[in-house]
DNA sequence: TTGAAAGCGCTAACAG
DNA sequence: CTGTTAGCGCTTTCAA
């Protein structure tokens, strides 16, 4: 089948190729007879111009992408949920990347990308989580945003000064650990994430911090470094609870490992929250289908898409916006804390 | 900053244009001596050749898109990994369309991409999951296949000869009905799932069949459809409960609703699965996630993405794959069915 | 209000 | 082995 091109419908509608390009643009005054005889030519034709060619010439493609680890963790998909509505609002289509947190799988999308001419990138987790990102993957996304504009989201590159938006997540921590004190727990314990991971840092130093408030220390049995799934959560708390002292409660990197701590807690006899509190973060979907349903960290995830695009389409306009946004988490609280009880 | 062409590269390496694409794409011997000029001073600008260029004169771009209703549903992020898995491999980057089950945003974005020129689109869910899909709804899909390739996944567009792969849900849902017979159960209720969706027709109609062999009826008002969601599947197990007389067994559309059932089961004073036993459908992350684990029916979600690519890739490339493949799924047992006891 | 023509950046004959 | 050249399909001056 041959692909019809705006010469076709000129030729058909027996005018020139640009006014054609006018109709279709409506980027000047065409006579009303004329456009007839073309969106006739075009309807019958069932003409759609090709994107490829304009973009080649108008040098933007109404393409953005993101950048993630792992589209299968909950957390992924409601950020992306919230970043392609008002993506699309605004006439972007997305390219979604998945890196299974493989670094050179990055690169290679990074590279992908610009050569795809995306008008923008979103880049979450990866190498802007590490604590201590090593400089070539570092200064790669670096040169890159010189090239194309990135936005990060809920991660760093240190001295780069690239735009980002992330949760607070020390604040998030605070409010946890607030909330357990609040509730007379002292013996808490901290759960989950890499220990090279600067979110899983950013909440152990917060959590100290906090504790340190009330004269508490976060003792080094107690801090259980590991994977973020729920598989993780679990091993982690089956050695959090074999040990002879016990934690009274815990806080979890995330909610994944959260509910693994909830599996691991039950299959040592333990109620919760009558016997043992733990709070998860992130506030996924998981978190309300679990049972008992998971007091947690909300981290306005939707909100987080949203404004990374927001973000973006502003850099990609060449307005100059806020180089930081950073959003407030707070606690929902539900059913997996509880008051501390001497066992 | 000034866009580098081949032409910079080629007047900086004293060749022509020709030569440099040469090397680019490793398409023609060239002197290693010039290779070696052209390879510098590719190094030296950073050059990275523009895909839509490219793409417009080979047309084929490298891109392939997938549609679906939710991504916030993990059953479609894990399709879109093992999809997105082979086609990386096969040298696709993917459009990811969400399309939250609206129509007019799958009939957007089916025009959105045929405008950026994709090689080929993988359709989920939304119309081709009804069980009575529109004409006109249907027909655009049809139209849109003359033009470029598309196959779909668990669903259908009656008539249409599209390709598609999908999983077998009535031998799943028989699977389910066999297990939950072969403890004892008798007296089994359906929750979950619009009733003019397919998947949720296929299922009970295969329930039905399978019950009928033992002589058993499937009651009516022990068929609650609704929602897909969590709270979809509580509500309707509230309802399922209320009644006088109770099953003692629940098959789900899915394991969202299985947990919401899950749920509604505790909130009535029910354990799982010693008063009631719940089976889920799909095999989620959320079924090992939830206390007790989920007994369900597999689908292979991954191994469903990736042989859409596969099929996909086969029709871009003029071979001429089988119109259908069909995955059987398989029951995994956990820990929410058990014997039928009588209460 | 309309048309002619010059590209956008690249590939692929066709010559040499 | 390398260069010339004609497009791919569209937008956009510049003239008319």
């Amino acid at each position: 089948m041959k692909t019809i091109t705006i010469y076709d419908i000129a030729e058909e509608a027996n005018v020139s190729v640009s006014t054609v390009s006018r109709v279709l643009n409506d980027t000047a005054p065409v006579k009303a007879s004329t456009r007839e005889k073309i969106l006739k030519a075009i309807e019958k034709h069932q003409f759609q111009p090709n994107a490829l060619a304009r973009s080649l010439l108008k040098k933007e493609t109404g393409t953005i992408a993101m950048i993630l680890p792992d589209i299968t963790n909950p957390f992924f998909p409601e950020v992306f949920w919230g970043a392609e509505n008002v993506a699309r609002s605004k006439g972007y289509t997305f390219f979604l990347c998945n890196t299974a947190g493989d670094y050179s799988r990055e690169s290679e999308y990074l590279s992908i990308l610009r050569e795809k001419r995306v008008d923008g990138i979103i880049f979450l987790g990866g190498r802007i989580n590490l604590s201590n990102c090593p400089p070539e993957l570092s200064q790669e996304v670096i040169e890159m945003a010189m090239r194309v504009p990135i936005v990060l989201v809920n991660g760093n590159l240190p001295k780069s000064g690239l735009h980002r938006i992330y949760t607070d997540e020390a604040e998030g921590a605070t409010i946890a650990t607030q909330h357990l004190i609040d509730l007379g727990h002292r013996d808490i314990g901290f759960i989950g994430g890499l220990d090279y991971t600067s979110t899983t840092l950013v909440k152990v130093k917060a959590i100290k911090k906090k504790l340190k408030e009330y004269g508490i220390d976060l003792k080094k049995e107690w801090i259980q470094s590991g994977e973020f799934s729920v598989q993780g959560g679990r091993d982690l708390m089956n050695k959090m609870l074999n040990q002879v002292r016990r934690p009274s409660a815990v806080l979890c990197v995330n909610d994944f490992t959260a509910i693994g701590a909830i599996k691991a807690a039950f299959e040592h006899g333990l109620r919760i929250p009558e016997d043992i509190s733990i709070v998860g973060f992130d506030d996924s979907p998981l978190s309300t289908a679990v049972i008992p349903e998971l007091t947690t960290i909300s981290q306005n995830t939707n909100q987080l898409g949203e404004l990374a695009v927001e973000m973006l389409d502003q850099i990609i306009n060449g307005n100059n916006p806020k180089k930081q946004i950073v959003l407030k988490p707070y606690l929902v609280m539900r059913q997996s804390t509880g008051p501390f009880k001497k066992i």
